[in-house]
DNA sequence: CAAGAGATCATCT
DNA sequence: GATGATCTCTTGA
């Protein structure tokens, strides 16, 4: 259907690659069955000087995956009870990731339907915890490689051009200082499955 | 519609 | 013992 993204293509820029994700599609086959919505909404989280990153308290138990090779899953959970999905960018040893807060359904609605309790198509996936719910992504997920298992990401030729992406401030990082200000976060505008304008 | 509170737990101090 | 890279529901204008 489309080009599966190889681990150089994460193994790159973090703001670039943060940018070149929009437009993508990501897949989950689980059971014979196929999830998969173009990804809308975008965040990027670079090293431990990025006060916002959870790598800024230095490489613990939780950080670890952050400092994996490019392409790898870090999934961790927040709030007691909703999960986060990011793919590790980079080289080796160096902290930094991709969070994926947004995507627009496209395949596997009635699933996503079912594990979300909800019908609204613009509200199935529009945010990192719903989009977790959605497609099924926990714990289990993370340090898992996403070149080469049952999740993935693939390019369908619908990368939105650069007029069309929004740049704006990180949601939720109050907290880090000068960090917060960042203009990391980035997201096709006009698109109804984005978590916020 | 906007604002506020509660849910609930792994991780770090 | 405190705190989130969140979401949903309730309240009140």
């Amino acid at each position: 259907m489309g080009k599966k993204l190889p681990p150089s293509f994460f193994k790159r820029p973090t703001l670039r690659v943060a940018q070149e994700l929009l437009g993508t599609y990501l897949v989950m086959k689980r059971n014979g069955k196929t999830r998969a919505g173009k990804i809308v909404e975008t965040e990027a989280y670079v090293g431990e000087d990025d006060l916002a990153c959870h790598a800024s308290k230095g490489r613990t138990k939780r950080t670890e995956t952050l400092y994996a090779k490019a392409g790898t899953a870090y999934v961790y959970m927040i709030y007691g009870m909703y999960y986060c999905l990011n793919i590790v960018t980079e080289r080796k040893d160096f902290p930094s990731a991709v969070l994926i807060r947004a995507v627009e359904p496209a395949e596997g609605i009635e699933e996503m339907q079912r594990a979300r309790k909800t019908k609204t198509l613009h509200n199935l996936a529009s945010g990192p915890g719903k989009l977790c719910m959605a497609f099924g992504i926990g714990k289990a997920m993370n340090g898992k490689s996403i070149t080469a298992g049952a999740l993935y990401i693939e390019d369908r030729g619908e990368r939105p051009a650069a007029k069309d992406i929004a740049k704006a401030k990180r949601i939720g990082v109050d907290y880090a200082k000068h960090c917060k200000h960042y203009l990391w976060r980035f997201y096709i505008k006009s698109n109804d499955s984005v978590s916020r304008k």
